[in-house]
DNA sequence: CTGAAAGCGCTAACAC
DNA sequence: GTGTTAGCGCTTTCAG
């Protein structure tokens, strides 16, 4: 350890001691508050300099009742729509003087219930929860309870709000657009693959796939769609068992990229050309996306946005500015083509 | 605001008060400490229950001198390198009864100052520092020397420690394990795409090349090797380059999996069929390194052992069982064969 | 412009 | 078994 001479953390009082003022003058110099004479201020400064003096979080947060940080919540780091979404949060919550406390509940319901208890209200001021299959509602709500400001990003559905603060985007105007672009490209044999239960996370992406088909008048069949979990490998199993069953589809729209590029491949290794043979079409533009051969097209919702969004409607929260059924609503989704869409063989 | 009829945070005060016992009491069976009687126990449980009442953290640790966090700084949490690490560092840390904060310096080195500043020994406890380009070396000095336990993982060169405790994979062995394998497969004109500086963080792996290749009585030339940032498009760009100026070329050594998934996608855009026309082998074994097509030869690292054995260093730091000098080694590195590897054609 | 007193919510140490 | 006293490091009154 290098216990052998270092110099412990020094204090305010040792600091105002050093420079021959009392504390109070050292925290007002610190935070630019109060007025402070010239020369006395070279003299706290100074002292700080040689002390090393760092002021101590913790005990600031505990009188000023306001917590260090902010806490996310998200259920899988891995999925690279997270860290996308975290990089904006994080930066934003900075920008508030928050640092950010990252939960990464892995899909593990208790793992995000206990990390609540523990952080919302002491460590954390506030909770943004980024949208995912197994929301904890309840939790949610009895914290709301609690006088805790708690905000959903991602949130698919602007006409449903939840009862607690959100952030949306217009999922199923996205998944719209996606299964038009299949439509304008030629395409009526066109299956889909859910990343989530029917009625669960991608509800409204899956509605609006069969809103656009009903509108062209194209005859769809129960076969044609897939639940699946939403992950590369949720996404390529349910792309070999759909294509196996259903050989005539010449494009498939899928409700996320990640999956979608699980799609990509099982499509390939099952001897199918992209995008010659079948278009592919999902949602999100996450980096990946643009990354795979071919190219994903997607259509990109704004993963920055929704999450400095959600940290600002957090504060609002804090502020008094925002109420929980306050919806923010965030840029419409936009399409963008890469190399997986074409128009069908033969047309 | 949900202001309108929500309970106010209950303090160990009132929940006391309400049990009709000490704060003293409350506090010990909360925490398991000191001996409650049962019927005593039974009535503060009821309280904890009824006022909703949880411990705030920040009070507790101020208290304690000892911060309810352990800080992770990691320069780019887009590159999935690190959701893996956070991921493992994340549950580790949970072991420990720590949250973890993390710091995305985004490449950008004062905010890592800034954040260690105002973090390091108030918030957290301790840091670590997951290895890349620009390690803020002096201002970890400046943490040791205030008493603050800092870590470096993924530290590449075993046999040159940094002064600060660190764990430590082969890299030159990881590296050689992958260009033994280009050999055995009968290649002998192999590039090299390094994503660092020459003398940067990659230089080990750099190293195992040109140790190899010397062993193995393979003349190389300095054309035959190209420094790139450590990312997609570095690896996209070095790739294009090399080949274009060595089309001879028919395996590639790249230092890490991103630059080589680039890297595989420039071969492709250059219509070279790998792995016919050019074999490719990295060090890694991210997770889409599995999922791009052909699927990627790495040479895995332990990812997972690298957070893990970095969060137990700083927690033995803390409680004086390991030293600044301290060097903990994690497993040898593995080759993973995909399909992006095979023998060079005509062989 | 500067300082002294009080206390944020909690726990360590000790008394009863 | 349980309560009392003191104080973690800081900021918020409010006097000077």
């Amino acid at each position: 350890m290098s216990s052998k001479h270092f110099t412990p953390a020094a204090t305010i009082r040792e600091v105002a001691e050093d420079a021959g003022v009392s504390v109070m003058t050292v925290s007002n110099v610190l935070r630019g508050r109060g007025r402070v004479g010239e020369e006395t201020r070279r003299r706290v400064l100074d002292a700080v300099q040689r002390q090393g003096y760092r002021p101590n979080l913790t005990a600031r947060a505990l009188v000023e009742r306001k917590a260090p940080t902010l806490a996310l919540m998200l259920s899988c780091i891995t999925n690279p729509f997270y860290p996308e979404f975290t990089l904006a949060a994080n930066l934003c919550a900075l920008k508030h003087e928050r640092h950010l406390l990252v939960c990464n509940t892995d899909h593990e319901a208790d793992r995000g219930t206990t990390f609540l208890q523990q952080v919302a209200g002491s460590l954390s001021d506030g909770v943004l929860v980024a949208n995912y299959g197994d929301l904890p509602i309840e939790d949610l709500r009895a914290l709301q309870r609690r006088g805790i400001p708690v905000v959903i990003s991602v949130w698919e559905l602007p006409d449903e709000p939840p009862g607690i603060a959100c952030v949306t985007f217009d999922a199923k105007g996205a998944a719209r657009i996606a299964v038009k672009h299949l439509i304008e490209l030629g395409h009526r044999r066109i299956g889909a693959i859910i990343g989530s239960p029917k009625n669960g996370i991608h509800s409204a992406r899956l509605a609006g796939y069969r809103e656009v088909m009903r509108e062209a008048k194209i005859r769809r069949v129960a076969a044609d769609e897939r639940f699946t979990e939403d992950s590369y490998d949720g996404g390529y199993q349910a792309a070999t068992d759909l294509l196996s069953s259903r050989p005539d589809l010449t494009a498939l729209f899928v409700s996320n990229d990640l999956p979608a590029l699980g799609v990509l491949n099982a499509a390939s290794d099952l001897g199918y050309a992209v995008p010659s043979d079948l278009s592919v079409v999902s949602i999100t533009d996450i980096v990946p996306a643009s990354q795979s051969r071919p190219g994903l097209t997607t259509v990109a919702i704004p993963t920055a946005e929704l999450a400095e969004k959600g940290i600002d409607l957090l504060i609002d929260l804090m502020n008094g500015k925002a109420t929980d059924t306050t919806v923010v609503h965030t840029s419409p989704p936009e399409l963008v083509i890469r190399g997986s869409t074409a128009a069908p063989a033969g047309s």
